[in-house]
DNA sequence: CTTTATAAGTCGCTAACCGATATATAACCA
DNA sequence: TGGTTATATATCGGTTAGCGACTTATAAAG
């Protein structure tokens, strides 16, 4: 597995797997995560997020964490779904933090140079 | 404007933009910058990049340079279109790396909190 | 018994990217 | 002379990911 075969990745698929990256959640709890996260920048839409996440799930970097989620599920709304962050997830979000960095050394490298002359 | 308005950018827009801040360029020399640029990761097509740069004009990211690039022009191919970065370009420049560079940071403090426990 | 918050899912549209292909021009060289 | 290469711009068709709008389901609150 190629972890630059999958970057760059778009803000809200970064968001969603940096999210996953502390904790399991279920899709809600992502979405609700990611307004904060982002310091409230970035609001997914739902469509987003359920499109996001099943193509994630297809492309093996996150996965269901199967079972009733604990016995408490007297939550309000359709029975949560729970997912995780697989390794695979982990090294494709860790690449892409360090394309980042890479992204932003060039560019002020760059606006640095413009600036001077 | 509002450069958040524009953002965030993809990544060859953002190298569009970020080879045109050091100097005014024609869209094949950009190709060849953003390669160099990128240590050879990012390879625009033609497509993408001429697309590209009709879309910043459009936006007035970018600008046309008149003129018949100088008297030399014997060079080999096409006339060439010379291209700068409009001031609101380098406002939205500016601002894409400055949310990259939050963007890196919120997600450094999330891994190691990741890691940590 | 209606509203509100939680929770997941679907549809149609668009923006941006990409591979492939076309076109034009000058230089090199066999 | 005429074929190849490097330079240079342009267009077409297809794909992907995101987004607004909408739908469905469930429990609690009022």
């Amino acid at each position: 597995m190629e972890p630059s075969a999958y970057l760059p990745l778009r803000e809200p698929t970064l968001f969603i797997l940096l999210s996953l990256s502390a904790d399991n959640k279920h899709g809600y709890a992502i979405l609700q995560d990611v307004e904060a996260l982002s310091d409230g920048r970035v609001e997914l839409s739902t469509s987003t997020l359920y499109e996001a996440l099943a193509r994630l799930l297809d492309q093996g970097l996150i996965a269901r964490v199967e079972g009733p989620a604990a016995a408490d599920d007297q939550n309000p709304g359709r029975p949560r779904k729970v997912y995780r962050l697989t390794p695979s997830g982990r090294r494709v979000l860790n690449a892409e933090v360090v394309r980042l960095q890479g992204l932003v050394a060039t560019a002020q490298q760059r606006l640095r140079a413009a600036g001077s002359c």
